[in-house]
Parts: C-alpha cells; sequence; structure tokens
DNA sequence: TCCATATGCGAGTAGTTACTAACAATATAC
DNA sequence: GTATATTGTTAGTAACTACTCGCATATGGA
C-alpha cells in the first residue's frame, strides 16, 4: 500500500486561510496566485485539492456558514430556549462583523451568475433565516400569544439588519458602538414585535 | 470656432446603458468590450468620456441613486409629510428591486478596497439612510410623541430590510407576494415602533 | 472656403490569471 | 527493499482585458 490519502485533513487546515483570504479580496481579486502564497503551498497543490477556483469559494462560503452556526448553536444551547434569541441578538451586537466574513458573502451576491454560487448562498442565507426564525418561535414559548409580528419576517428583518450593519461597519457609517446599539435597539423592537 | 462638445450629452445618453450592464453582471465581468457593445460605441469613445472603467462604475452608483431618490422625492412630495413614510413603504414593497439596480450596490460592496468606489458607497448610503430616517421624522409630526425606536436605527433597520429584500429576490428565496409582505409587516412595525 | 476640434474606427499591446503537464522526491504497507 | 500512490516544484500557456494610438472623417463657425 501507498501513502495514504491526507486530502481531507489538508482541506480542512487551508480552508480558513482560503476563507480569509476571499473575506479580505472579495472573489475576482483573490487570485489563485495569492491563494497559494498565502497557504504557503503551489498553486497546483491547491488545484489537486479543488477542482478549481469556484469550489475554493463555495468552500468558503459553507465554512463562514459553519463558524457562525457553531457559536450560535453554543449559545442557543447554554440556556433556556426562552432567552436565546435574545442572547444572540446581544452576542451579535458586540461581535458581529468581527471575522468580517461577509465580505465573502458580499462577493458572492455579484457572483450570483454562477449556478453553483448562487445555490451555495441560497442555502446559506437560507440556514440563517430558519435558524433565526426557530429561535424566535422558541422565545414565544407555549402560552405567549403570538407578535403582531409574524416570525418569519422578523427573521428576514434581522438578516437585513446584519447586512445593513456589515454595510455601515464596512463603509465606516457607524461606529462600533452605534453599531452595537443599532442591533440592539432594532433587533430588540423587532423581536419584541415578534412576540419573543 | 470648431465643432461643440458634446460629451456631456452623450455621458447623460449612455449612462442607462452603463449602469444596466453593471447591475446585470457585476463589476469584474462588465468588460469594456461588453460596455462598448451594449452602448452601439467602440470602447475607444467611451474611454473619450470617461477615465476609466471605475468611473464609469462609480457614475453607474450615482445614477442608481438619484433614479431611486427622485421616485421617493415624487412621493414624498405628493401629500403631508405624516403618511409620506408609509406611502414611501407601500411602494418599495410593491416595486422593491425591479430595477435590479441593487445589483451594482453588491458589486461595489466587493470593490470597497478601492477608495473611490468606497466613497461613493458611502455617500449612497449614507443619503439613503439620512432620506428615510427624515421621512420617519417628518411623520412623527409636532406634538407625537417619539417613538420607542429612535429614527436613527429605524432607518438603518429599513435599509437593511431592503438589502435582505434584495438578497430574498436575487436568491429567489422568496416569492413577489411574500416579498411584499416582508416589507410591509417588518417594515409597518419598524415605522410604528419609531413613532410614525 | 477653411480651420480647429470632435468623432468614428481599427488594430494593437502589455499585463494578468486560471489552469495544466511533466517530473522528481517521498512515504507507507508488504 | 520495493512497488505504488501521494506530494513538491517548476515551467508554461491560452485566453482575456483594460487601455492606447493613429488616422480618416464629420461638423460648425469665421
Amino acid at each position: 500500500m501507498p501513502r495514504p490519502n491526507m486530502s481531507v485533513e489538508r482541506r480542512a487546515a487551508l480552508l480558513p486561510l482560503v476563507a480569509r483570504a476571499f473575506a479580505q479580496l472579495g472573489y475576482r481579486r483573490t487570485t489563485t496566485a495569492a491563494l497559494a502564497e498565502r497557504c504557503g503551498v503551489q498553486e497546483s497543490v491547491l488545484y489537486r485539492l479543488w477542482p478549481g477556483k469556484k469550489q475554493m469559494f463555495i468552500a468558503a462560503i459553507e465554512y463562514v456558514f459553519e463558524l457562525s452556526a457553531s457559536v450560535w448553536r453554543r449559545l442557543s444551547a447554554s440556556g433556556g430556549g426562552a432567552a436565546s434569541a435574545r442572547r444572540i441578538l446581544d452576542y451579535e451586537s458586540r461581535h458581529y462583523g468581527e471575522l468580517g466574513h461577509y465580505r465573502i458573502i458580499f462577493a458572492g451576491l455579484s457572483e450570483t451568475d454562477d449556478p453553483d454560487v448562487h445555490d451555495a448562498l441560497r442555502t446559506l442565507f437560507g440556514r440563517y433565516q430558519r435558524f433565526l426564525r426557530e429561535q424566535i418561535d422558541a422565545s414565544r414559548g407555549t402560552g405567549k400569544r403570538h407578535g403582531a409580528l409574524g416570525s418569519e419576517w422578523a427573521a428576514w428583518a434581522l438578516v437585513g439588519l446584519g447586512l445593513a450593519a456589515s454595510v455601515s461597519r464596512e463603509l465606516t457609517l457607524l461606529s462600533d458602538a452605534d453599531r452595537t446599539r443599532l442591533i440592539a435597539a432594532a433587533g430588540g423592537n423587532l423581536l419584541s414585535a415578534a412576540g419573543g
């Protein structure tokens, strides 16, 4: 038997660096040469791990989601269902955008002509929205009345709030403190209206 | 005296076509060759009207803002201040994203390394947010109490709602009818909370 | 008419980039 | 040790793209 295949571990090890590159540079500006340099390997090595640049990008999209999702799941599991939505909101108000990963999403959104990228983003946003909705529904608890605002719309509005926060950060239109206030104020209002 | 300079009129005539190209293709995929073809001119003609591709893109960003702003101003002026925010919200709930112009914005957001593009987007979002805030403040009228949600945060949340609506449209995550409901429900809630 | 400038047009180029082929070196199981 | 598949490395290429130059032609005013 020859050498064992380490591709899986290598992909896992390099993916954070790949995602970081896409997050900092966007899609087109992230050349395969730049990716190779940041990963400390040759381009041909990357091409043995992924079929092409597009697949590296899609892998980065999925990685980004998993990273936030794991944090959210931890926050969600750390206490009763009622307050978990508030906890996530509070966490995000203080840490939103720290990783700069939303740039991957913006980059992807201007590449939506590609069906594969389109699908990856579709599942990403779909999962985000669904996760938030579940948190809102859980916060309502039993016996509580439904709020004036449906949880589906509230979840979407929270996704939008995150996007607005990203934009305001990216364009330095709000200070860190104001962004925290924005998420707390608008997000809190949406949660209240949804009955959370 | 030689021939009069028609550059200004020509720029104005071509700009909608240029913006349309960027809206459909994004920044990088919009090659100067494609721009020239859509405009029915040679590339060199475009380069006599704008210094470079980047300036064409920035001009498109400004054009996009002016287009929405003119519609909004018309809606805002057509009646008393109190209901104008609701009118704009209602209009957007039915027509949001029809022009596909938000793709220019997404494209720009992954080009924010460039300081000129960055500045153009900064003023774009700043104006959007300020306009919305003014509408909210006007809707409060005199004597009305301030809502629980500050108009600044409400305006940002509405910007985010527009972004979320764009994303959900782009990725076909919501039907047209559901998007209308989303904007009406979440937007109405935000306006109410802000005291509009 | 004639001048000065704007415009139309075609070809070209320097630089970049995603992706590949070929080969040498290496590490495992037997 | 050896066979076999995985890695490291180098070099290269075909395609693309933003941008330019030079020249012919059109146009309006004196």
